[in-house]
DNA sequence: CGCAGTAACTAACATATGTTAGGTATGGTG
DNA sequence: CACCATACCTAACATATGTTAGTTACTGCG
Protein backbone atom coordinates (compact mmCIF):
# COMPACT_ATOMS: atom_id res chain seq x y z
CA UNK A 1 0.00 0.00 0.00
CA UNK A 2 1.36 3.32 -1.23
CA UNK A 3 1.18 6.32 1.83
CA UNK A 4 0.03 9.71 1.27
CA UNK A 5 2.04 12.32 0.73
CA UNK A 6 0.10 13.82 3.35
CA UNK A 7 1.15 11.60 5.93
CA UNK A 8 4.60 11.66 5.45
CA UNK A 9 4.25 15.04 6.23
CA UNK A 10 2.71 14.20 9.28
CA UNK A 11 5.36 11.97 9.95
CA UNK A 12 7.69 14.38 9.55
CA UNK A 13 6.43 16.87 11.52
CA UNK A 14 6.10 14.54 14.46
CA UNK A 15 9.35 13.37 14.34
CA UNK A 16 10.28 17.51 15.06
CA UNK A 17 8.52 16.55 18.23
CA UNK A 18 9.63 13.44 19.66
CA UNK A 19 12.20 10.85 19.03
CA UNK A 20 10.04 8.53 17.52
CA UNK A 21 11.40 5.06 16.41
CA UNK A 22 10.66 3.14 13.18
CA UNK A 23 8.19 1.12 14.99
CA UNK A 24 6.72 4.37 15.89
CA UNK A 25 6.37 4.99 12.40
CA UNK A 26 5.10 1.81 11.72
CA UNK A 27 2.94 1.79 13.72
CA UNK A 28 1.13 5.13 12.59
CA UNK A 29 1.70 3.76 8.86
CA UNK A 30 -0.42 0.46 10.00
CA UNK A 31 -3.67 2.87 11.45
CA UNK A 32 -6.58 1.53 9.69
CA UNK A 33 -7.11 4.80 7.28
CA UNK A 34 -10.17 4.99 5.29
CA UNK A 35 -10.20 7.66 2.97
CA UNK A 36 -13.22 9.82 1.68
CA UNK A 37 -13.83 13.19 -0.03
CA UNK A 38 -15.62 15.76 1.11
CA UNK A 39 -17.23 19.09 -0.03
CA UNK A 40 -17.43 22.47 1.00
CA UNK A 41 -19.02 23.15 3.75
CA UNK A 42 -19.75 19.40 4.71
CA UNK A 43 -19.31 18.71 8.59
CA UNK A 44 -16.85 16.48 9.94
CA UNK A 45 -17.98 16.77 13.74
CA UNK A 46 -21.31 18.93 15.10
CA UNK A 47 -20.76 19.96 18.56
CA UNK A 48 -22.80 17.54 20.99
CA UNK A 49 -21.97 14.07 18.87
CA UNK A 50 -19.83 11.89 20.71
CA UNK A 51 -16.02 11.89 18.44
CA UNK A 52 -15.82 8.38 16.13
CA UNK A 53 -13.19 9.13 13.52
CA UNK A 54 -10.18 11.70 14.06
CA UNK A 55 -9.34 12.87 10.41
CA UNK A 56 -5.64 14.17 9.06
CA UNK A 57 -6.35 16.08 6.40
CA UNK A 58 -5.07 15.25 2.91
CA UNK A 59 -6.16 18.35 0.80
CA UNK A 60 -8.10 21.39 1.46
CA UNK A 61 -8.99 23.58 4.23
CA UNK A 62 -11.44 22.68 6.87
CA UNK A 63 -12.52 24.99 10.24
CA UNK A 64 -13.69 24.66 13.82
CA UNK A 65 -16.60 26.82 15.29
CA UNK A 66 -19.12 27.09 17.93
CA UNK A 67 -22.34 29.23 17.36
CA UNK A 68 -23.78 31.14 20.16
CA UNK A 69 -27.38 31.15 21.20
CA UNK A 70 -27.70 34.19 19.24
CA UNK A 71 -27.00 32.66 16.28
CA UNK A 72 -23.83 34.17 15.56
CA UNK A 73 -21.16 32.25 14.72
CA UNK A 74 -17.16 32.45 15.88
CA UNK A 75 -14.56 30.29 14.17
CA UNK A 76 -11.84 29.34 16.21
CA UNK A 77 -9.18 27.81 14.26
CA UNK A 78 -8.67 27.23 10.45
CA UNK A 79 -6.78 24.16 9.50
CA UNK A 80 -4.32 23.04 6.60
CA UNK A 81 -3.41 19.83 4.43
CA UNK A 82 -1.23 17.93 6.86
CA UNK A 83 -2.66 18.57 9.80
CA UNK A 84 -4.61 15.92 12.53
CA UNK A 85 -8.49 17.75 12.94
CA UNK A 86 -9.65 16.83 15.58
CA UNK A 87 -7.40 15.62 18.54
CA UNK A 88 -9.67 18.01 20.08
CA UNK A 89 -12.22 16.38 20.33
CA UNK A 90 -11.11 12.16 20.12
CA UNK A 91 -10.15 12.33 23.63
CA UNK A 92 -13.03 13.74 25.49
CA UNK A 93 -16.37 12.44 25.34
CA UNK A 94 -18.74 15.02 23.70
CA UNK A 95 -17.42 16.99 20.64
CA UNK A 96 -17.94 20.88 22.12
CA UNK A 97 -17.59 22.62 18.77
CA UNK A 98 -18.09 21.92 15.12
CA UNK A 99 -15.54 21.01 12.52
CA UNK A 100 -16.48 22.00 8.78
CA UNK A 101 -14.75 21.79 5.35
CA UNK A 102 -13.93 25.50 4.35
CA UNK A 103 -13.11 24.16 0.66
CA UNK A 104 -13.02 21.03 -0.83
CA UNK A 105 -11.46 18.38 1.18
CA UNK A 106 -9.73 15.19 1.48
CA UNK A 107 -9.20 13.30 4.90
CA UNK A 108 -8.10 9.87 6.23
CA UNK A 109 -10.37 8.97 8.51
CA UNK A 110 -8.84 7.34 11.91
CA UNK A 111 -11.50 5.33 14.24
CA UNK A 112 -10.92 6.70 17.97
CA UNK A 113 -10.13 3.19 19.26
CA UNK A 114 -7.75 2.76 17.26
CA UNK A 115 -5.85 6.12 18.32
CA UNK A 116 -6.30 5.58 21.32
CA UNK A 117 -4.81 2.23 21.30
CA UNK A 118 -1.72 3.69 18.91
CA UNK A 119 -0.83 6.24 22.00
CA UNK A 120 -0.89 3.91 24.87
CA UNK A 121 1.23 1.27 22.84
CA UNK A 122 3.67 4.28 21.54
CA UNK A 123 3.69 6.86 24.37
CA UNK A 124 6.28 8.48 22.00
CA UNK A 125 3.77 9.15 19.21
CA UNK A 126 1.30 10.10 21.82
CA UNK A 127 3.86 12.69 23.00
CA UNK A 128 4.43 14.09 19.33
CA UNK A 129 0.09 14.31 19.33
CA UNK A 130 0.11 15.67 22.85
CA UNK A 131 2.59 18.59 21.00
CA UNK A 132 0.25 19.03 18.28
CA UNK A 133 -2.33 19.62 20.32
CA UNK A 134 -0.79 21.95 22.76
CA UNK A 135 0.63 24.34 19.61
CA UNK A 136 -3.38 24.37 18.89
CA UNK A 137 -3.49 25.83 22.16
CA UNK A 138 -1.34 28.32 21.84
CA UNK A 139 -2.96 29.52 18.61
CA UNK A 140 -6.61 29.28 20.78
CA UNK A 141 -5.03 32.09 23.33
CA UNK A 142 -3.23 34.29 20.33
CA UNK A 143 -6.70 34.47 18.97
CA UNK A 144 -8.25 34.94 22.46
CA UNK A 145 -6.38 38.24 22.28
CA UNK A 146 -6.36 39.00 19.15
CA UNK A 147 -10.11 38.93 19.60
CA UNK A 148 -9.83 40.57 23.17
CA UNK A 149 -7.38 43.30 22.76
CA UNK A 150 -6.75 44.67 19.11
CA UNK A 151 -8.61 46.83 16.45
CA UNK A 152 -10.13 45.85 13.37
CA UNK A 153 -7.23 46.57 11.44
CA UNK A 154 -4.77 44.95 13.41
CA UNK A 155 -7.09 41.55 13.90
CA UNK A 156 -7.12 41.07 10.34
CA UNK A 157 -3.25 41.79 9.92
CA UNK A 158 -2.45 39.48 12.36
CA UNK A 159 -4.61 36.88 10.72
CA UNK A 160 -3.02 37.20 7.43
CA UNK A 161 0.33 36.83 8.56
CA UNK A 162 -0.58 33.61 10.82
CA UNK A 163 -1.64 32.52 7.71
CA UNK A 164 1.25 33.04 5.55
CA UNK A 165 3.93 31.61 8.39
CA UNK A 166 1.62 28.17 9.37
CA UNK A 167 1.06 28.20 4.73
CA UNK A 168 4.94 28.62 4.71
CA UNK A 169 6.05 26.45 7.35
CA UNK A 170 3.61 23.87 5.68
CA UNK A 171 5.47 24.07 2.62
CA UNK A 172 1.70 25.03 1.03
CA UNK A 173 2.65 28.28 0.05
CA UNK A 174 5.83 30.48 -0.89
CA UNK A 175 6.91 34.06 -0.71
CA UNK A 176 4.14 35.51 1.19
CA UNK A 177 1.59 34.81 -1.50
CA UNK A 178 -1.48 32.64 -1.10
CA UNK A 179 -4.96 31.32 -1.40
CA UNK A 180 -6.46 32.33 1.68
CA UNK A 181 -10.06 30.30 1.04
CA UNK A 182 -12.26 32.27 3.22
CA UNK A 183 -15.08 34.18 2.30
CA UNK A 184 -15.16 37.97 4.01
CA UNK A 185 -18.20 37.03 6.10
CA UNK A 186 -16.02 33.78 7.13
CA UNK A 187 -13.04 36.19 7.84
CA UNK A 188 -15.66 38.18 10.28
CA UNK A 189 -16.68 34.97 12.06
CA UNK A 190 -12.45 34.74 12.79
CA UNK A 191 -11.93 37.63 14.01
CA UNK A 192 -15.26 38.51 15.81
CA UNK A 193 -16.15 41.75 13.37
CA UNK A 194 -18.85 41.98 10.57
CA UNK A 195 -18.62 41.47 6.98
CA UNK A 196 -19.27 44.77 5.94
CA UNK A 197 -15.98 46.29 8.66
CA UNK A 198 -14.04 43.36 6.87
CA UNK A 199 -14.72 44.53 3.88
CA UNK A 200 -13.63 48.20 5.12
CA UNK A 201 -10.48 47.12 6.68
CA UNK A 202 -9.66 45.12 4.01
CA UNK A 203 -9.53 47.79 1.60
CA UNK A 204 -7.70 50.01 3.94
CA UNK A 205 -5.18 47.40 4.19
CA UNK A 206 -4.59 47.63 0.57
CA UNK A 207 -4.72 50.89 0.72
CA UNK A 208 -1.99 51.08 2.53
CA UNK A 209 0.49 49.50 0.48
CA UNK A 210 0.74 46.34 2.80
CA UNK A 211 -1.39 43.76 1.13
CA UNK A 212 -2.53 43.29 -3.02
CA UNK A 213 -5.95 40.58 -3.07
CA UNK A 214 -7.54 39.11 -6.46
CA UNK A 215 -10.12 37.45 -5.91
CA UNK A 216 -9.07 34.77 -2.67
CA UNK A 217 -5.23 35.35 -3.91
CA UNK A 218 -3.24 37.36 -1.48
CA UNK A 219 -0.19 39.02 -1.66
CA UNK A 220 1.64 40.40 1.25
CA UNK A 221 3.60 43.71 -0.30
CA UNK A 222 5.09 44.53 2.98
CA UNK A 223 5.52 42.08 5.70
CA UNK A 224 7.17 44.31 7.80
CA UNK A 225 5.13 46.93 8.07
CA UNK A 226 1.67 44.07 8.48
CA UNK A 227 3.30 42.35 10.96
CA UNK A 228 3.33 45.27 12.90
CA UNK A 229 0.60 46.91 11.99
CA UNK A 230 -0.69 43.27 13.29
CA UNK A 231 1.47 43.10 16.02
CA UNK A 232 2.52 40.12 14.78
CA UNK A 233 5.00 37.43 16.68
CA UNK A 234 5.49 34.02 15.42
CA UNK A 235 6.62 33.17 18.60
CA UNK A 236 3.52 31.43 19.72
CA UNK A 237 3.14 29.30 16.57
CA UNK A 238 6.19 27.03 17.70
CA UNK A 239 7.33 26.92 14.30
CA UNK A 240 10.34 24.82 15.46
CA UNK A 241 8.08 22.14 17.54
CA UNK A 242 8.75 20.93 20.48
CA UNK A 243 11.38 19.84 23.09
CA UNK A 244 14.60 20.81 22.25
CA UNK A 245 16.30 18.89 25.01
CA UNK A 246 15.61 15.82 23.82
CA UNK A 247 17.28 15.54 20.43
CA UNK A 248 16.06 12.81 17.70
CA UNK A 249 18.43 9.86 17.19
CA UNK A 250 20.81 10.53 13.58
CA UNK A 251 18.82 8.04 11.34
CA UNK B 1 6.19 11.77 53.89
CA UNK B 2 2.84 12.77 54.10
CA UNK B 3 1.19 13.96 50.98
CA UNK B 4 -0.15 17.26 50.17
CA UNK B 5 -4.45 17.21 49.43
CA UNK B 6 -4.23 19.34 46.80
CA UNK B 7 -2.20 16.41 45.19
CA UNK B 8 -4.83 14.09 46.38
CA UNK B 9 -7.11 16.43 44.72
CA UNK B 10 -5.27 15.97 41.14
CA UNK B 11 -5.08 12.01 41.39
CA UNK B 12 -8.39 11.98 42.02
CA UNK B 13 -9.15 14.02 39.05
CA UNK B 14 -6.96 11.70 37.10
CA UNK B 15 -8.36 9.03 37.46
CA UNK B 16 -11.41 9.79 35.87
CA UNK B 17 -9.62 10.76 32.59
CA UNK B 18 -7.62 7.26 32.27
CA UNK B 19 -7.46 4.34 34.11
CA UNK B 20 -4.23 4.48 36.43
CA UNK B 21 -2.75 1.73 37.86
CA UNK B 22 -0.91 1.32 41.64
CA UNK B 23 2.02 2.06 40.48
CA UNK B 24 1.01 5.40 37.74
CA UNK B 25 -0.29 6.29 41.37
CA UNK B 26 2.91 6.10 43.05
CA UNK B 27 5.11 7.47 39.99
CA UNK B 28 2.59 10.90 40.39
CA UNK B 29 3.53 10.93 44.49
CA UNK B 30 7.41 9.72 44.32
CA UNK B 31 8.16 13.51 41.56
CA UNK B 32 10.55 15.57 43.10
CA UNK B 33 8.19 17.77 44.61
CA UNK B 34 9.97 21.49 45.80
CA UNK B 35 7.18 23.62 47.89
CA UNK B 36 6.97 27.32 47.58
CA UNK B 37 4.29 30.16 48.57
CA UNK B 38 4.27 32.76 45.80
CA UNK B 39 2.54 36.96 47.23
CA UNK B 40 0.05 38.28 44.55
CA UNK B 41 1.30 39.53 41.37
CA UNK B 42 4.33 36.94 41.42
CA UNK B 43 5.01 35.71 37.83
CA UNK B 44 5.41 31.89 37.57
CA UNK B 45 6.82 32.14 34.25
CA UNK B 46 7.12 34.73 31.83
CA UNK B 47 6.95 34.92 27.81
CA UNK B 48 9.62 34.51 26.30
CA UNK B 49 11.76 32.30 28.77
CA UNK B 50 11.76 28.41 28.66
CA UNK B 51 9.98 26.28 30.93
CA UNK B 52 11.90 24.84 33.76
CA UNK B 53 9.13 23.61 36.23
CA UNK B 54 5.33 22.96 36.28
CA UNK B 55 3.53 23.57 38.77
CA UNK B 56 0.75 22.13 40.71
CA UNK B 57 -1.36 24.82 42.30
CA UNK B 58 -1.56 23.43 45.84
CA UNK B 59 -3.96 26.71 46.99
CA UNK B 60 -4.68 29.96 45.82
CA UNK B 61 -5.13 31.34 42.55
CA UNK B 62 -3.20 32.01 39.55
CA UNK B 63 -3.90 33.16 35.59
CA UNK B 64 -2.45 33.28 32.15
CA UNK B 65 -1.95 36.82 30.48
CA UNK B 66 -0.40 38.07 27.37
CA UNK B 67 0.67 41.73 26.63
CA UNK B 68 0.13 43.26 23.24
CA UNK B 69 2.36 45.65 21.43
CA UNK B 70 0.35 48.61 22.43
CA UNK B 71 0.37 47.64 26.47
CA UNK B 72 -2.98 46.46 26.75
CA UNK B 73 -3.46 42.89 28.83
CA UNK B 74 -5.41 39.95 28.14
CA UNK B 75 -6.32 37.38 30.31
CA UNK B 76 -6.21 33.98 29.19
CA UNK B 77 -7.46 31.72 32.07
CA UNK B 78 -7.56 31.34 35.34
CA UNK B 79 -6.74 28.86 37.29
CA UNK B 80 -7.85 27.17 41.02
CA UNK B 81 -6.40 24.77 43.73
CA UNK B 82 -5.88 21.40 42.70
CA UNK B 83 -5.01 22.51 38.84
CA UNK B 84 -1.57 21.85 36.89
CA UNK B 85 -0.45 24.86 34.84
CA UNK B 86 1.85 24.84 32.95
CA UNK B 87 1.24 22.20 31.05
CA UNK B 88 0.58 24.11 28.62
CA UNK B 89 4.39 25.32 28.45
CA UNK B 90 6.29 22.04 29.79
CA UNK B 91 6.58 20.61 26.62
CA UNK B 92 7.08 23.21 24.10
CA UNK B 93 10.48 25.39 23.61
CA UNK B 94 9.79 28.52 25.02
CA UNK B 95 6.67 29.93 27.13
CA UNK B 96 4.27 32.04 24.88
CA UNK B 97 2.49 33.84 27.75
CA UNK B 98 3.11 34.87 31.34
CA UNK B 99 1.22 32.58 34.38
CA UNK B 100 0.97 34.80 37.20
CA UNK B 101 0.32 34.66 40.87
CA UNK B 102 -3.63 35.97 40.87
CA UNK B 103 -3.38 35.64 44.64
CA UNK B 104 -0.76 34.32 47.37
CA UNK B 105 -0.65 30.77 46.31
CA UNK B 106 1.35 27.68 47.43
CA UNK B 107 3.05 25.54 44.48
CA UNK B 108 4.80 22.06 44.28
CA UNK B 109 7.24 22.76 41.44
CA UNK B 110 7.98 19.61 39.14
CA UNK B 111 11.05 19.93 37.07
CA UNK B 112 10.26 19.82 33.47
CA UNK B 113 12.71 16.86 32.86
CA UNK B 114 11.13 14.81 35.45
CA UNK B 115 7.69 15.31 34.44
CA UNK B 116 8.74 14.37 31.13
CA UNK B 117 10.09 11.22 31.98
CA UNK B 118 7.25 10.30 34.20
CA UNK B 119 4.93 10.48 31.23
CA UNK B 120 6.90 8.73 28.85
CA UNK B 121 7.31 5.85 31.91
CA UNK B 122 3.59 5.83 32.22
CA UNK B 123 1.53 6.36 28.98
CA UNK B 124 -2.18 6.58 31.38
CA UNK B 125 -0.25 9.51 33.34
CA UNK B 126 0.22 10.92 30.30
CA UNK B 127 -2.58 10.42 29.01
CA UNK B 128 -4.80 11.61 31.98
CA UNK B 129 -2.76 14.95 31.62
CA UNK B 130 -3.21 15.46 28.11
CA UNK B 131 -6.75 15.11 28.80
CA UNK B 132 -6.43 18.01 31.02
CA UNK B 133 -4.73 20.13 28.81
CA UNK B 134 -7.47 19.09 25.91
CA UNK B 135 -10.22 20.61 28.41
CA UNK B 136 -7.73 23.46 28.87
CA UNK B 137 -8.09 24.32 25.05
CA UNK B 138 -11.71 23.69 25.43
CA UNK B 139 -11.86 26.62 27.68
CA UNK B 140 -9.66 28.35 25.45
CA UNK B 141 -12.27 28.04 22.77
CA UNK B 142 -14.82 29.30 24.63
CA UNK B 143 -13.25 32.13 26.01
CA UNK B 144 -12.49 33.26 21.99
CA UNK B 145 -16.65 33.06 21.43
CA UNK B 146 -17.06 34.67 24.74
CA UNK B 147 -14.80 37.87 23.41
CA UNK B 148 -15.21 37.72 20.02
CA UNK B 149 -19.49 37.18 20.05
CA UNK B 150 -21.04 38.50 22.97
CA UNK B 151 -22.14 41.92 24.45
CA UNK B 152 -20.60 43.28 27.88
CA UNK B 153 -23.56 41.78 29.63
CA UNK B 154 -23.38 38.13 28.47
CA UNK B 155 -19.38 38.10 28.68
CA UNK B 156 -19.39 38.70 32.33
CA UNK B 157 -22.18 36.50 33.28
CA UNK B 158 -20.45 33.89 31.17
CA UNK B 159 -17.39 33.95 33.23
CA UNK B 160 -19.33 34.12 36.46
CA UNK B 161 -21.05 30.76 35.27
CA UNK B 162 -18.00 29.47 34.38
CA UNK B 163 -15.96 30.17 37.77
CA UNK B 164 -19.01 29.07 39.63
CA UNK B 165 -18.75 25.83 37.96
CA UNK B 166 -15.77 25.18 38.20
CA UNK B 167 -15.26 26.15 41.84
CA UNK B 168 -18.06 23.79 42.65
CA UNK B 169 -16.38 20.46 40.67
CA UNK B 170 -13.25 21.36 42.12
CA UNK B 171 -15.26 20.99 45.81
CA UNK B 172 -13.91 24.95 46.65
CA UNK B 173 -17.41 26.27 46.67
CA UNK B 174 -21.33 25.07 47.29
CA UNK B 175 -24.60 27.17 46.69
CA UNK B 176 -23.49 29.35 43.75
CA UNK B 177 -21.66 31.63 46.30
CA UNK B 178 -17.68 31.79 45.86
CA UNK B 179 -15.15 34.20 46.39
CA UNK B 180 -13.66 35.84 42.70
CA UNK B 181 -10.66 37.11 43.30
CA UNK B 182 -10.13 39.47 40.53
CA UNK B 183 -10.28 42.62 40.37
CA UNK B 184 -12.54 45.24 38.35
CA UNK B 185 -9.62 45.82 35.93
CA UNK B 186 -8.53 42.04 35.89
CA UNK B 187 -12.04 41.31 34.76
CA UNK B 188 -11.96 43.65 32.13
CA UNK B 189 -8.68 42.19 30.91
CA UNK B 190 -10.30 38.49 30.42
CA UNK B 191 -13.10 39.74 28.65
CA UNK B 192 -11.95 42.29 26.36
CA UNK B 193 -13.36 45.04 27.94
CA UNK B 194 -12.51 48.11 30.14
CA UNK B 195 -12.80 48.35 34.00
CA UNK B 196 -15.25 51.55 33.73
CA UNK B 197 -17.67 49.15 31.58
CA UNK B 198 -17.32 46.61 33.97
CA UNK B 199 -18.11 48.38 36.48
CA UNK B 200 -21.23 49.04 34.72
CA UNK B 201 -22.02 45.48 33.50
CA UNK B 202 -21.71 44.69 36.92
CA UNK B 203 -23.89 47.01 38.57
CA UNK B 204 -26.87 45.74 35.98
CA UNK B 205 -26.23 42.43 36.69
CA UNK B 206 -26.91 43.26 40.40
CA UNK B 207 -30.23 45.75 39.24
CA UNK B 208 -31.35 42.43 37.45
CA UNK B 209 -31.48 39.99 40.38
CA UNK B 210 -29.12 37.99 38.94
CA UNK B 211 -25.84 38.24 41.55
CA UNK B 212 -25.19 40.32 44.60
CA UNK B 213 -21.55 40.63 45.40
CA UNK B 214 -20.20 42.09 48.83
CA UNK B 215 -16.27 43.08 48.21
CA UNK B 216 -14.98 40.02 46.46
CA UNK B 217 -17.34 37.49 47.35
CA UNK B 218 -20.26 36.70 44.50
CA UNK B 219 -23.54 35.55 45.32
CA UNK B 220 -25.78 34.20 41.99
CA UNK B 221 -29.00 34.94 43.17
CA UNK B 222 -31.26 33.79 39.48
CA UNK B 223 -28.74 30.66 38.29
CA UNK B 224 -31.19 29.95 35.73
CA UNK B 225 -31.16 33.83 34.18
CA UNK B 226 -27.36 34.49 34.87
CA UNK B 227 -27.21 31.11 32.46
CA UNK B 228 -29.51 32.63 29.91
CA UNK B 229 -27.92 36.18 29.98
CA UNK B 230 -24.13 34.39 29.63
CA UNK B 231 -25.67 32.21 27.16
CA UNK B 232 -24.01 29.29 29.14
CA UNK B 233 -23.89 25.83 28.61
CA UNK B 234 -21.65 23.87 30.59
CA UNK B 235 -20.99 21.08 28.13
CA UNK B 236 -17.34 22.61 27.14
CA UNK B 237 -15.73 22.33 30.66
CA UNK B 238 -16.06 18.34 30.13
CA UNK B 239 -16.90 18.17 33.61
CA UNK B 240 -16.84 14.29 34.07
CA UNK B 241 -14.02 14.44 32.07
CA UNK B 242 -12.83 12.20 29.46
CA UNK B 243 -12.88 8.92 27.91
CA UNK B 244 -16.02 6.95 29.04
CA UNK B 245 -15.38 3.90 26.52
CA UNK B 246 -12.38 2.43 28.64
CA UNK B 247 -13.89 2.54 32.47
CA UNK B 248 -11.23 2.33 35.28
CA UNK B 249 -10.91 -0.53 37.28
CA UNK B 250 -13.02 -1.23 40.11
CA UNK B 251 -10.60 -0.48 42.98
C1' DC C 1 -4.97 56.47 64.08
C1' DG C 2 -3.69 58.51 60.00
C1' DC C 3 -1.70 57.96 55.70
C1' DA C 4 -0.87 56.01 51.18
C1' DG C 5 -1.96 53.15 47.81
C1' DT C 6 -5.27 50.56 45.46
C1' DA C 7 -9.80 49.58 44.00
C1' DA C 8 -14.46 51.04 43.17
C1' DC C 9 -17.36 54.03 41.20
C1' DT C 10 -19.42 57.98 38.14
C1' DA C 11 -20.46 61.32 34.44
C1' DA C 12 -19.76 63.53 30.02
C1' DC C 13 -18.19 62.85 25.93
C1' DA C 14 -15.76 60.31 21.81
C1' DT C 15 -15.46 56.71 18.47
C1' DA C 16 -14.87 52.17 16.43
C1' DT C 17 -17.68 49.07 14.83
C1' DG C 18 -22.41 47.41 13.87
C1' DT C 19 -26.83 47.74 11.21
C1' DT C 20 -29.67 48.22 7.39
C1' DA C 21 -30.38 48.28 2.89
C1' DG C 22 -29.30 48.16 -0.99
C1' DG C 23 -26.27 47.90 -5.73
C1' DT C 24 -22.76 45.38 -8.52
C1' DA C 25 -19.70 41.80 -9.89
C1' DT C 26 -18.78 36.87 -10.43
C1' DG C 27 -19.17 32.06 -11.32
C1' DG C 28 -21.47 27.91 -11.97
C1' DT C 29 -25.21 25.45 -14.34
C1' DG C 30 -28.98 24.07 -17.30
C1' DC D 1 -26.19 32.43 -23.08
C1' DA D 2 -29.25 33.55 -19.48
C1' DC D 3 -30.23 32.76 -14.98
C1' DC D 4 -29.47 32.31 -10.04
C1' DA D 5 -26.97 32.26 -6.15
C1' DT D 6 -23.29 33.92 -3.80
C1' DA D 7 -19.90 37.09 -2.71
C1' DC D 8 -18.36 41.71 -2.85
C1' DC D 9 -18.89 46.39 -2.08
C1' DT D 10 -20.88 50.95 -0.41
C1' DA D 11 -23.32 54.71 2.11
C1' DA D 12 -26.00 56.60 5.89
C1' DC D 13 -27.00 56.02 10.18
C1' DA D 14 -27.13 53.73 15.08
C1' DT D 15 -25.01 52.26 19.26
C1' DA D 16 -22.17 49.68 22.46
C1' DT D 17 -18.22 50.40 24.45
C1' DG D 18 -14.07 53.28 25.20
C1' DT D 19 -11.84 57.52 27.09
C1' DT D 20 -10.86 60.96 30.27
C1' DA D 21 -10.94 62.72 34.48
C1' DG D 22 -12.11 62.80 38.45
C1' DT D 23 -14.44 61.47 43.51
C1' DT D 24 -15.12 58.12 47.04
C1' DA D 25 -14.31 53.98 49.70
C1' DC D 26 -11.38 50.52 51.40
C1' DT D 27 -7.24 48.22 53.46
C1' DG D 28 -2.87 47.49 55.20
C1' DC D 29 0.91 49.46 57.41
C1' DG D 30 3.84 52.45 60.13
Amino acid sequence: MDIHPAIGRVIRRFETRAPLTDLDLAAIRALPFTYRTLDAAAYLIREGEPPENCALLLSGFAYRHKVTGEGERQILSVHMTGEFLDMQNSFLDVADHNVQALTRMEVALVPVPALRRLVETHPLVGRAMWIDTLIDSAIFREWIVNVGRRDALSRLAHLLCEFALRLEAAGLAADRRYELPMTQEQLADATGLTAVHINRVLKELGRLGLITRDKRAVEIIDWDRLRSVGDFSARYLHIDGGTPTVLAPAR
